[in-house]
RNA sequence: GGGCCUGUAGCUCAAUUGGUUAGAGCAGAGCGCUCAUAACGCUUUGGUUGGGGGUUCGAGUCCCUCCGGGCCUACCA
């Protein structure tokens, strides 16, 4: 038994999140997690909200709620959704805890004994009427390169010229419109990452069998022009941890918080923490996990994350980790995913358009996503959601394949035998040779779960569901029943065995219909098939079941037009 | 501008990292079955691997070039 630490990349807390965003962390982290669980391994799983930030302190004054406020509701709103999703946290946390505000200070504090904090002097913009400095792509003008009037402060859009804010014709603030603005002097704290560059290089370089998209991020980083760059975490916003060295004051930084990048990574092991507190446990619990020298060497972190969170993933984080000189625990693995995207654009927050997670919960249940998300997961490249190949593969993988071989089973079943496991027969050739392939298959899914290849394993998991069916169609128990019942029996009774065994193996991808499944045969047995001959005699003659309801109901021609259109932009 | 990824059947994707005749699923066509959610099974059509050039005994895979798509580019998170 192994202990294996995931945790998914932190969703941000300023509105609910889309399909994009659950299927490039969440959703597959769970998957890991639920499949890691079920083969016994000792798993913690994280995640968590980002709460800090600019577009957070934005998003409550649109409301007119405090930002602590607003903050609190959304990751309650966001929480119900995982939920919703069976994402199977361990814990859930908030990046605004408490046991992230002290160990951020903490990590700040043991990075500049090290030397590894500078503090640098640098002039920013300051907008009057807004009452705050301006992030650089909060600043609004017309841009000197090519006239666009609504050029951002660190790019123009249109002709794509990096920009300077100072640059900008007309500078204006792009949250109030204001141009009452001006450059003030303000000191910020760096991280030197530039000073643990060959540090990190080295790490990077000794790990083995990273995604191309995560090595070719990181090594582009850390090599690009001057190499890694330091960093500044810190702002000057007033929601945030306030900036502090460990327990002290930090002279000079008074009303500042620390950058979100900087603490919400270190939210990983604090959510670890808040997890702790929130059972009963102590800090050895959560340490464990998370401190090598308090037991956390034995185990294996996993991450995942879209590309964009990759630069932090592989360098601010692990320089913070290890400018820190203390023994926590670094990832072993990087599973990063490209994007998914809505039929033939993007998935977008501001415009509304595509599938959000309170939208698509609100149609359909959450395994119907799971399956087409996980199955279409953008491993390689970017991928993409259209209505009709989400109506095509989830009826025909899931109402016809899996759902229609537990329906014809469990309904010939009753109307020969009852709704009992029958009696009679023996097994054969074709019993054998179905033995011998779902054995090759079952060890094939089991590897690409292991490896985290999604697609793959959902592949083989599908393979495995068309077995039963090409199973029932050349040892046809319906002939069979005419001439010799018994022999019908036999294979009616491997079969419900073998729907146990799907509901099983298809936990990870689709845990409410396993779970209705395990219901309707009754059992609660759920242990993994090793031996796949053994796993189809679980069920003993005479063990009673009940036929389900439909497992998976088909999305119809009309549904699909319907939705096409609902969302094709401009959510309410 | 720079960097990275990507382009394979109508669609969504594979191809053991340079090795026989490029494979699956869906869609299409034909046949079979009748237990089942008009479901299932079998067979089958379909590709000059974006274009061109090169290296090699051998290229989807490596190199060059052109064309198309995408992402990142450090103050959004």
């Amino acid at each position: 038994m192994a202990r294996i630490l995931i945790t998914s990349a932190l969703p941000y807390i300023n509105g609910i999140k889309h399909l994009g965003n659950l299927v490039g962390s969440q959703l597959p982290a769970d998957l890991f997690a639920r499949y890691m669980r079920q083969r016994g391994h000792e798993v913690m799983f994280i995640c968590a909200t980002d709460e800090h930030g600019t577009p957070a302190e934005l998003a409550a004054a649109k409301t007119g709620e405090e930002v602590a406020d607003y903050c609190a509701r959304m990751h309650g709103e966001q929480a119900e959704l995982a939920d919703g999703f069976r994402l199977s946290f361990d814990h859930y946390g908030r990046s605004s805890s408490d046991q992230n505000r002290a160990l951020t200070q903490h990590f700040a504090g043991k990075l500049a004994d090290n030397g590894f904090i500078q503090e640098v002097s640098e002039k920013q913009v300051y907008s009057n009427a807004d009452g705050r400095f301006l992030p650089d792509r909060y600043i609004e003008g017309t841009c000197p390169n090519c006239g666009y009037d609504r050029a951002r402060g660190d790019q123009c859009e249109n002709c794509t010229k990096q920009l300077d804010p100072t640059d900008l014709i007309d500078p204006r603030s792009a949250i109030s419109g204001s141009t009452d603005l001006e450059v003030r002097e303000t000191k910020h704290l760096y991280l030197r990452q530039s000073a643990m560059k060959d540090e990190i290089d080295q790490w990077i370089d000794s790990q083995k069998g990273w995604p191309v998209l995560t090595t070719s991020i990181a090594k582009k980083w850390l090599h690009d022009g001057d190499g890694l760059q330091d960093r500044g975490i810190t702002r000057d916003l007033k929601w945030g941890v306030p900036v502090k060295k460990g327990g002290d004051d930090w002279p000079g930084m008074e009303g500042k918080v620390f950058y979100v990048w900087f603490d919400a990574p270190i939210e990983y092991i604090a959510a670890t923490a808040e997890w702790a507190d929130a059972n009963g446990k102590t800090d050895a619990d959560w340490e464990r996990w998370w401190r090598t020298d308090k037991g956390a060497d034995d185990v294996r972190y996993v991450q995942f994350m879209g590309k964009d969170n990759v630069p932090f993933h592989t360098l601010s984080f692990p320089a913070t980790i290890m400018g820190s000189r203390e023994p926590w625990k670094l990832v072993d693995y990087i599973k990063s995913f490209n994007y998914l995207n809505y039929d033939g654009g993007q998935f977008s927050t501001s415009q509304g358009r595509g599938v959000f997670m309170d939208q698509a919960l609100a149609i359909l249940p959450a395994d119907y996503w799971r399956w087409w998300l996980l199955s279409h997961a953008p491993e390689n490249s970017d991928s993409e959601f259209t209505w009709e190949n989400f109506q095509a593969s989830v009826n025909k993988d899931l109402a016809d394949v899996l759902g229609n071989f537990v329906s014809r089973v469990t309904k010939f079943c009753r109307s020969k035998f009852g709704e009992v496991v029958p009696d009679g027969g023996a097994f054969g050739a074709q019993e054998d040779a179905l033995i011998a392939e779902l054995t090759t298959r079952i060890r094939a899914y089991e590897e690409h779960m292991e490896a985290m290849e999604v697609r793959k394993a959902a592949g083989e998991l599908r393979a495995i569901w068309v077995a039963g069916n090409e199973y029932l169609q050349s040892a046809e128990p319906w002939a069979k029943f005419k001439t010799d019942p018994e022999a019908a029996a036999a294979v009616i009774r491997l079969s419900l065995n073998l729907i146990r065994v799907y509901a099983v193996l298809s936990r990870p991808f689709i845990p409410d219909a396993s779970a209705a499944l395990m219901e309707a045969l009754k059992t609660g047995d759920d242990s993994w098939p090793d031996d796949v001959a053994a796993a189809l005699s679980a069920l003993p003659v005479g063990h009673e079941f009940t036929v389900p309801d439909v497992t998976f109901r088909k999305i119809t021609d009309d549904e699909r037009v319907e939705w096409e259109a609902k969302f094709a932009g401009g959510r309410d």
